[in-house]
DNA sequence: GTCTATAGAGTGATAGAC
DNA sequence: GTCTATCACTCTATAGAC
């Protein structure tokens, strides 16, 4: 009696290791211990409906975890702190990939696109807001809200490159002292 | 009567454009105009060493444009500069991918670990010095340069997410200013 | 009986290797 | 072009719950 929730994360992590296109059916049985009768009972829409899926459920992860902590907190400079807290946490340092950076770079893309704009327009929407209002200008903070989440997304890449978590974790302790900043 | 080099460029793009897993050999043969009997005898190893062949002419093309000038430069300062210049161009402003990323970020992370490593160390090590020369410590260069070649991976990410190549523009007039500060 | 969940053989298409 | 392996996916069969 296995239900759509239970499967999520170890599609997701599937999705992380193999990619899209990477991400065979025989994968995904074998990680989720599903016979491909299960996963079609549970995902009628085959391999999209699965990656979407995740997605969502990546996007309301973040919603709950990030996006909201930022946009409802009375002390938004702890909160952007927190977001740094969780960011580490979530991508392990950079081991883990950001899988909706992973869809906007490849040919899956105009598929998801929706899901993918969407996801990183509130998180620089969010972000931002917590910046006005621990005391910048709107345009700083749009500007500077940018640049952490596109520094977030290259600190994954290059950390996996050069196989070294401590790139990843030196560019967020540089990230929070900009944030910090006046 | 066609040679490696020549069908190079094309193979990048179809790389580029379906990632590892999804650039088929079908895809490559028509990107390319070769047979499929063609193509196994220019790259007897198959699809691993045209990536191979593909990561070498990139990380070439690199080497040549943008690591050369910024080591040998007698102006640091406006090697860095070019080096945006170059960056710009050839990222299309964040509408092509980085297929070093790309690999950084895939399950084929680990059979072009060592291509990976180099690209991006060197590049890093070729910014680090520039910095360094134009005034600052060595620390402080190593750091930034880090830090630019980090966002310049993560504006690409954000660029295609949002579908927005003002994004990349702007982190990259964002970076061309921190380079130049003191 | 009707339902949902399961496993897995079997489908044609297409993969990469040669 | 020819090969075999594997792809995403369909379908049949079977299970137990009600």
């Amino acid at each position: 009696m296995t239900g759509r929730a239970e499967t999520l994360p170890a599609l997701a992590e599937v999705f992380r290791a193999h990619g899209y296109e990477g991400a065979s059916l025989a994968l995904i049985s074998r990680a989720t211990g599903l016979g491909k009768g299960s996963l079609y009972n549970l995902f009628p829409g085959g391999k999209a409906e699965m990656a979407a899926c995740v997605l969502e459920e990546i996007d309301s992860w973040f919603e709950t975890n990030l996006y909201a902590p930022l946009r409802e907190a009375r002390q938004p400079a702890e909160a952007v702190s927190a977001m740094f807290d969780a960011v580490e946490g979530y991508f392990r340092s950079g081991q883990r990939v950001c899988l909706v950076g992973v869809v906007a770079l490849g040919s899956e893309r105009d598929r998801f696109g929706a899901a993918v704009r969407s996801y990183f327009a509130r998180w620089i929407a969010a972000l931002a807001g917590a910046l006005e209002r621990s005391g910048r200008n709107a345009a700083d903070s749009t500007a500077l809200a940018e640049e952490i989440v596109a520094q977030i997304q290259g600190a994954i890449v290059l950390a996996r490159a050069l196989d070294d978590p401590a790139v990843f974790s030196r560019a967020m302790t540089a990230l929070r002292a900009r944030a910090a900043a006046s």
